[in-house]
DNA sequence: TCCTTCTATGCAACTCGTTGCATAAGGAAG
DNA sequence: CTTCCTTATGCAACGAGTTGCATAGAAGGA
C-alpha cells in the first residue's frame, strides 16, 4: 500500500494528474518509489472511491482535458496514520548482486561489460541529483532559509546522492574483482 | 523473473529443499532479494515442471521427508542466458524516505523514533555482516586462497557492508535534521 | 500433560505491479 | 502529407508477491 502513501505525499506537495504524477514517479518521489501510469491511474481512481483524493476536471486549450487531483480531508488522515505506525526496515532487490553470484559458474569477465553499464547509469544518476540539489537548496537561486517541507526534501535527496555514490564505489571494487579473476590464473580448489 | 535466477543461484552453491532455500533467503542471498516460503514452493514446482531442477525425495529420521532440488541441464542454460542479457539498473524503494518527506505535512519530531529504530535495525545487520566476513572470508578459519565463487561472494557482501554503513550514516544526517526542525522556531515561509 | 517450536510442504484468495494495446488531438520534423 | 512525439486516459491479461490458513510428526519446556 506504499504507492498509496506515496502518492499522497507528492498530491500534498502539489495537486495534479495522474499523468503528471507519472512524470514526478520518473523523477523526484520516484527516486525512492517507483510506478508505472498504469498503476497510478488505477489507484488513483480507487482511492476517489474511497474518500481520499478531490478530483477536477480542468480543459485545457491545445491538449486534452485532465483530471487533477488533490487530497481531501480522509487523505490527510490516512497519511498522518501510516506515518505514526511502524514499518520495517526495508530489504533490498538487487538482481545484480544476483548476477555476480551467479557469474561463479559462468564466465566472470563478461559480467564487466554490464558492470561498467551500471557504473555509467549510476554516475548519471548522481549527476542528475547533485544538479538538482545545487538548483533547489544549496545554489545561489534557492530559497534561503529553507523550510521544513525543503529541509526534508534535502535531507532525502542526501540519502539518494549517497546511495549513487556508495554504489558507484562499489562497482568500482566489482569491476576491479572481476578484473583480477579474469588476470589471475585460478587457484586450486 | 529474478526470483528464478536467485534460486538457481542458490541451489547451484548449494542444492536444497523448498525449507532449506526459505531459511537461505532470511540469510546470505536473502540480503539481495527476499522471497517467503510460499513464493519459493510455487516457483519450485514450476521450475522443476519446466525442466530447470531435478528433485530428490529424501528420507529423514525424526523430521519429515523433504525434496531436495539441484539444477538440471536446462536451468544451467536459462542462468547463462540471463546473465547474458543486459538488466536495467535496479530503481530503490525505500518507504522511509516517503515518511520522511511525507512528515513535513505531520509532526517531523514524531518520526525520531522510528528512525531511531531504522538505525538500530541497519546496526544489528551491518554486525551480522561483518562477523560474516569475518568468519568466511577474512578471519582466520577463513580458507586461503579464496576460490572464484568465494572472491564473489565476498565482493557482494562488501556491497552489502557499504550499504548498511551509507545508510547508518544517512540516518545520523536525518536524525540531526529532524531534531534541528524540532528544536528551531520554524521560519516564515 | 499441554503448549510451543522446529522441520517440512502446500492451497486459496488477494493485492501489487508489468506489459501490451487502444484512443485522441495537437505540434514538429521530414 | 505522413510520421513521429507529447499530452492525457484507460482496458485486459498476466505474472509477482503477500497473507492467512492447514497439516503433521518430533522435540523440548512448563
Amino acid at each position: 500500500m506504499a504507492l498509496e502513501h506515496a502518492i499522497l505525499v507528492s498530491l500534498l506537495e502539489k495537486p495534479g494528474s495522474g499523468y503528471e504524477l507519472a512524470r514526478r514517479f520518473e523523477r523526484s518521489i520516484g527516486y525512492f518509489w517507483t510506478a508505472t501510469h498504469q498503476q497510478i491511474y488505477r489507484v488513483l481512481k480507487r482511492m476517489e472511491h474511497d474518500g481520499l483524493l478531490a478530483v477536477r476536471e480542468v480543459a485545457q486549450s491545445g491538449r486534452p482535458d485532465k483530471k487533477e487531483y488533490s487530497v481531501a480531508g480522509p487523505g490527510r488522515g490516512a497519511l498522518a496514520a501510516w506515518l505514526h505506525e511502524p514499518i520495517e526496515p526495508e530489504s533490498l532487490r538487487h538482481d545484480l548482486a544476483v548476477k555476480i553470484r551467479g557469474a561463479a559458474f559462468d564466465d566472470p569477465a563478461a559480467l564487466v561489460e554490464e558492470v561498467e553499464r551500471h557504473h555509467r547509469a549510476h554516475s548519471d544518476r548522481l549527476a542528475h541529483y547533485l544538479a538538482g540539489e545545487r538548483r533547489d537548496f544549496t545554489g545561489p537561486a534557492a530559497p534561503a532559509p529553507l523550510d521544513a517541507g525543503q529541509e526534508l526534501q534535502h535531507v532525502v535527496l542526501r540519502g539518494g546522492i549517497a546511495y549513487e555514490r556508495m554504489t558507484i564505489d562499489w562497482l568500482d571494487d566489482v569491476l576491479a574483482t572481476l578484473r583480477r579473476l579474469r588476470d589471475a590464473p585460478a587457484p586450486a580448489p
